[in-house]
DNA sequence: GAATTTACTTCAAAACTTGAAGTAAATTTC
DNA sequence: GAAATTTACTTCAAGTTTTGAAGTAAATTC
């Protein structure tokens, strides 16, 4: 039974969080920083898969969080992040599906809340009379900026150089990743 | 208003995928290849999530076609990972949630659903009877080790050097990101 | 101008998540 | 050593999200 690319029963998700005395956290690597290209333990796809699985929960989690504290409570982590893959653009049903996070139905159904909240307007495109044309409105843009704001003053408390650099670089590798395994569905597999 | 975080309304996302003539699937990166530390184009949390929760769908819906694949009806993506966590350990319901990817309800909901479907088995605990032992049955071990192999021939097919040396480097600069994560919602946010 | 395609929306069923409440064993407290 | 508390789960009911099939209306193609 080929074992090896899955974990050997190590716990490789662990964590080693400690409090400092004073009022800042950190984290502790359980080494100096690995060499950027001795890959170290074996990761397998499932591993990752399942990591990926559990930061997008924990990170879900903070913006619910702050989503209360702004007195946010008629939409939800998930409608969120549709709000900010809008951005400042005017974009239809169409482009923001090409952006890739969802399946149409499911976008509709994301696209109602929103609109029902006046987090977006959407007014029918008049070159092409079925396609609508999407946009966040006054309120839908406030909370973009009051939750960038929120994940500002989050990365001043919490997060050090490091982090910073973890997030780009896990960023572009994820992305290269995701396009491979994009190929792989629409293709063969 | 602050604008420079959130995605200056260009698509991090847009996939470059090309088809090569002969059979086998290149994924072309836009650049040489980003020196590992000058972070290139800002990257936030929120581009991260987002990135996050669409990788994790791909991955989900690769593993939802093996499983079609191997007759296996009974359980999806969403269980399997269930599965891939229990590996090759004997573990408790609790270490599994330690384990980190689910709430308690949750997982006795999952672990229902594969203890019906024969995947695992859980014994009573000699030692204390409230805690039940899970462990993966043979028909488990199985399916783990078919798709085991599956992604092993995916690599093949699918993944250069590069790709697989991402993985890593995604897994790793995660794996802190997560710890981050986890202390800001333990302790203030 | 009929047939097809595109760009969505709607609906209903299934899957998943959550939180509150429940159960039974272990541990602590008095 | 009995009562109270805590631990280790499970169950339940009420959401929320996802999926796929079917529908609608405008644009395109034939």
């Amino acid at each position: 039974m080929t074992q090896g690319l899955l974990h050997p029963s190590m716990g490789l998700e662990d964590a080693v969080l400690l409090r400092n005395g004073g009022d800042r956290l950190h984290v502790v690597p359980d080494e100096p920083r690995r060499n950027q290209h001795s890959d170290g333990p074996q990761v397998s796809c499932f591993d990752l898969a399942r990591l990926l699985d559990r930061s997008s929960r924990r990170f879900s989690g903070l913006v619910s969080a702050e989503l209360t504290r702004l007195g946010v409570d008629d939409i939800g982590p998930a409608q969120v992040m549709v709000l900010l893959a809008i951005g400042d653009a005017e974009l239809s049903v169409g482009e923001l599906l090409d952006r890739g996070n969802y399946v149409g139905s499911n976008i509709s159904y994301y696209l109602k809340q929103l609109t029902d909240g006046d987090y977006i307007a959407r007014v029918t495109s008049q070159r092409d009379k079925r396609s609508a044309r999407i946009r966040l409105t006054e309120r839908g843009k406030q909370l973009c900026a009051d939750l960038r704001d929120a994940a500002k003053a989050f990365e001043r408390t919490f997060c050090g150089e490091q982090d910073l650099r973890d997030l780009a670089t896990a960023f572009q590798a994820l992305h290269r990743l995701e396009l491979v395994w994009a190929n792989a569905a629409r293709y063969g597999v």
